[in-house]
DNA sequence: GTATTACATCGACAAACGTGAGTGTTATTG
DNA sequence: CAATAACACTCACGTTTGTCGATGTAATAC
């Protein structure tokens, strides 16, 4: 909301002096942050990011057979986006015979998504 | 949620027959995907993410010589994330003389937001 | 006018990234 | 058994990233 405080009149400091004294603060600290950042990180390709759209709008698990023919990009470059998901705690994965499931890990976002409401 | 459907049986394909008919589809298009995931890559470094903290929760135009102290990078790092927040359509800035005010775009982070919860 | 401050930009660097071709491993089919 | 499918991993590549020091630009203070 631009709710446009009062822009404290600033002047030069002089020589030396301390300049503005910080008024505001992050709410977040450096862990929060960093979690959270790992997570945004990882939503921050497209790919990735409709890969964790279709696992969690199907909200089960999901063959890696059937992700490969909905992206144009080779199989080996989707197995190392999955491989970032999993490595950011966002998917995870379940051998059965030849075949791998991806999972959307419940709750994974929550941290980021509550940060962003 | 581990909701556990079933897992398709899946068998081996024939030589040369489509492996599996893919029954799952993004409902996030290509379009929504670029633009989100340009917003999540701008989170994905814990100090922008902080930065983006102490401007929504100032909510107001802050003084870049405010933030400066507040973070351990250098002045010129501090101008480059911001830089790519702003290249992002997170943040917006306005001069003041000598000093810059920056504020967080209005709605900039509603999309990813929506989409997450 | 001169000195100095606030901020952005440039140049350089190592590290990380996205990508595909190729290879390896394991399981299934026949 | 042999052939082959599904998937992960290795290697190589060009690109992007985060970082800092140095420089540039514009405005303020004296």
């Amino acid at each position: 909301m631009p709710v446009d405080l009062e822009l404290a009149p600033k002047q030069k400091r002089a020589n030396g002096a301390p300049c503005c004294e910080p008024v505001v603060y992050p709410d977040v600290d450096r862990e929060q942050a960093l979690r959270m950042a790992e997570v945004a990180k990882a939503l921050g390709d497209p790919i990735r990011l409709q890969l964790v759209d279709v696992l969690r709008k199907h909200a089960g698990k999901v063959c890696v057979c059937e992700l490969v023919p909905l992206f144009d990009i080779s199989q080996s470059t989707l197995s190392h986006h999955l491989g970032k998901l999993r490595a950011a705690g966002i998917v995870d994965s379940e051998r059965q015979g030849l075949w791998a499931y991806y999972y959307v890990i419940p709750d994974a976002l929550e941290e980021l998504s509550a940060w962003l409401s």
